[in-house]
DNA sequence: CAGTGGTCTAGACCACCCT
DNA sequence: GGGTGGTCTAGACCACTGG
């Protein structure tokens, strides 16, 4: 007649009962964690089920296994932080937001380009310019650059809206892929700052996007020029 | 006599194998693999260990799994990308790197120390400046917030080099567990232009990192001001 | 219903570390 | 050696999906 507090599996049980251990300190960084035989012994189920439940937990980055040894809490590192970067998230979820397409060209590769897509110098490049707004005014400045792939037409919808990793798979009928961002500073020039509907020398967020293939092709190169009064990237540590 | 191609184990050049047909595009993003009994028959393996290498596949991201259904490949996410923050990682491995102590204090929480902090205003906080340089220069000023606990001395050696994490951890003996990062960009004030050694207006990137329990209390504030022609912050999209 | 993934077992064997 | 984690099995049962 009692309710039974899990409906859950027993590995995943194992597994909170351990992580509240660490995060009420009764397990502190360094400590050995039993042996899978005494957890097993302890509570009452196989060898491979406990390790399922610490497989858990090394995956999330509480416990480290070494073997022969044992398997210890680590302090888990806070240098590696989770960014979460996309368009939705830079406008908000609303969808108040306002893509405007400036510019559409196919353009040949200049010094720059070819270097950051290596490709040859002049060769045909898809080059599209946006403006990203919010309901308060205009957000950032986008400049993307692909090489062009002639027959493969792109409607416009897509090209403005698409999110660019997107864009640029199906432009280039090549699956998946790294993302490499670059994050930097600097000071609005003239242009851009009539762009973006404020003065010049304002600070703005440059994030310049590199997208590659399996095998570190690059495909896609994107710089997007962020006014910093009203856009700030956000990290966290590790999922936790 | 033959060299066998596999000192690993099974399940993880099952993984490898089925990684390979997706990278070279053999298995297209949505594609279903075969069933784990399917796999199990054809790899001469048992279903556990089949499970043993899709699982491995599920947490780098290349698959999906769904009960009843199938395991799916999957396009994986671009927008998630993982940033790796750290002082030896701005400032380079080497062991050129400049740490100036210029403020030790401890003050009352003003206005905004104790929002971002969650303290009551007026509340002893620990306060630190530093200056940190590479070999061609100062790159960055940073400035630390944490609450003051007596009886807890700090060395000025920890004090200038600890990373804010550790630091952090160490001066409230708490297990310090989730750390937010926020990167904005700014202009150089007089103040900090000089002590950057550089000019008035210069663009910055200013970031701003919070520590937390892990239970969301906030225990450290540090706010770091680099020079943007010093120092970009760089991530990629997931491990791969 | 048949087919899928998910959990769990009881036991075997291996690879590694320490003493 | 004895203790640790890591791999693997053969089979049982469950939970979910879909026709």
């Amino acid at each position: 007649m009692e309710t039974r507090s899990s409906f859950l599996p027993v590995y995943y049980r194992l597994a909170e009962d351990i992580k509240n251990k660490i995060e009420s300190g009764e397990l502190k960084p360094g400590d050995m964690l039993p042996s899978t035989a005494q957890l097993a012994k302890k509570y009452g189920v196989s060898h491979m089920t406990v390790r399922q439940g610490v497989s858990l937990l090394v995956n999330e980055g509480y416990i480290e296994s070494i073997q022969g040894k044992g398997s210890f809490v680590t302090n888990p590192p806070m240098d590696k932080l989770l960014l979460n970067f996309s368009e939705e998230n830079l406008l908000g979820s609303n969808k108040k937001i306002q893509i405007k397409l400036l510019e559409l060209n196919i353009v040949p590769a200049d010094e720059k380009i070819s270097r950051k897509l290596a490709v040859k110098k002049n060769a045909k490049i898809l080059k599209m310019k946006r403006v990203l707004s919010r309901t308060e005014g205009p957000v950032a400045l986008d400049s993307r650059f692909l090489p062009y792939v002639k027959g493969l037409p792109l409607l416009e919808k897509e090209i403005a809206y698409a999110a660019f990793p997107d864009l640029v798979a199906s432009h280039t009928e090549l699956f998946s892929v790294r993302n490499k961002l670059e994050v930097s500073a600097s000071i609005l020039s003239k242009e851009e700052a009539e762009l973006l509907d404020t003065k010049v020398g304002m600070p703005a967020l440059c994030i310049e996007q590199i997208i590659y293939t399996s095998k570190k092709r690059p495909i896609g190169w994107s710089k997007m020029i962020c006014r910093a009064d009203r856009f700030t990237l956000t990290a966290a540590s590790h999922p936790l």
